[in-house]
DNA sequence: AAGTCTCCCTGAGTGC
DNA sequence: TGCACTCAGGGAGACT
């Protein structure tokens, strides 16, 4: 389940792979993803070259030097790689780019979540995010969680899910920061103290940053740019742990749907 | 307006 | 072994 962490590891493994490439063919399957690719774009795409590679929340922006764009959400199984075009083709290929190096730059989602789009000004596929998206956070203002949450009625585990309060916390990295921040996922948003938003605001980017230097969580299907899996996983002190015993307190850990995601938490760590 | 629910999809896992 | 069933969840849009 691809979110920030492995999305970032995504683009930094794709890089430099596509970065200064040519685009000389593209292929898209019938199988219909999330939003529809429009046939024209290939046209417009033969022979530009790829310029930048940028992540936002959970999304990737791929710019060309002409300006045009393409845009891909890996919704919960997708896989960007680029791989010699010898390769044969693997099931569940939706997407995919022959360049001109002889690789190609394949797009795989099994379960169709996904999406690939087309932007005629990939600056706008940015853009446009920047409006819906709230800030990464990896750099988040000091007191943001604070600011934009307090008055909510909502629990914890749905403001960390909310990609406009900010982008790119998942199901995974929410039950791990809310452990980190010793929080009650069930918490009342507006019940917090401001010391309390601050230690939940910390722990979000301490383990974003230690799930990005493990190179993300491999729960499933998920694999990097270089086809590579995750190691966080084996990190996870709630996610998936349900019934096991608490790492801290030896507690079991329970699950709970919450906020319509299952919810790993310490009953007895987390108040 | 803010918050919650439903839907999309397929493979893995479970129980009989 | 085979079959039916359940579960996983990001985001869009419908609904309360």
């Amino acid at each position: 389940m691809p979110e920030l962490p492995e999305v970032e590891t995504v683009v930094r493994d794709l890089r430099p792979q596509l970065t200064g490439r040519r685009l000389i063919a593209i292929h898209s399957s019938k199988a219909q993803l999330r939003r529809h690719w429009p046939i024209r774009a290939i046209r417009h795409l033969i022979q530009a070259r790829i310029a930048s590679l940028h992540r936002r929340g959970k999304w990737i922006v791929v710019l060309c030097d002409d300006g045009q764009g393409i845009r891909f959400h890996l919704g919960m199984t997708g896989q960007l790689t680029v791989v010699p075009g010898s390769e044969p083709l693997p099931d569940h290929l939706h997407w995919w780019a022959e360049l001109d190096n002889g690789y190609q730059w394949r797009f795989r989602d099994i379960r169709r979540f996904g999406s690939v789009e087309w932007f005629a000004h990939g600056q706008e596929a940015l853009a446009e995010l920047d409006r819906k998206l709230g800030p990464e956070p990896l750099n988040l203002p000091s007191g943001h969680l604070k600011a934009v949450a307090a008055q909510s009625q909502r629990c914890l585990k749905a403001v960390l899910l909310d990609q406009t309060i900010i982008a790119g916390v998942g199901n995974i990295y929410a039950d791990e920061a809310l452990f980190e921040a010793a929080l009650h996922p069930a918490r009342l948003a507006r019940s917090l103290q401001t010391s309390e938003w601050d230690r939940l605001q910390r722990a979000v980017r301490r383990v974003l940053r230690r799930a990005i230097a493990a190179r993300g969580s491999t729960i499933r299907n998920y694999v990097g740019g270089s086809g590579l899996q995750g190691r966080y996983q084996q990190r996870l002190n709630v996610y998936g742990r349900e019934g096991l015993p608490c790492l801290h307190c030896g507690h079991p850990i329970v699950r709970q749907y919450l906020a319509g995601r299952s919810t790993h938490y310490c009953a007895y760590c987390q108040r």
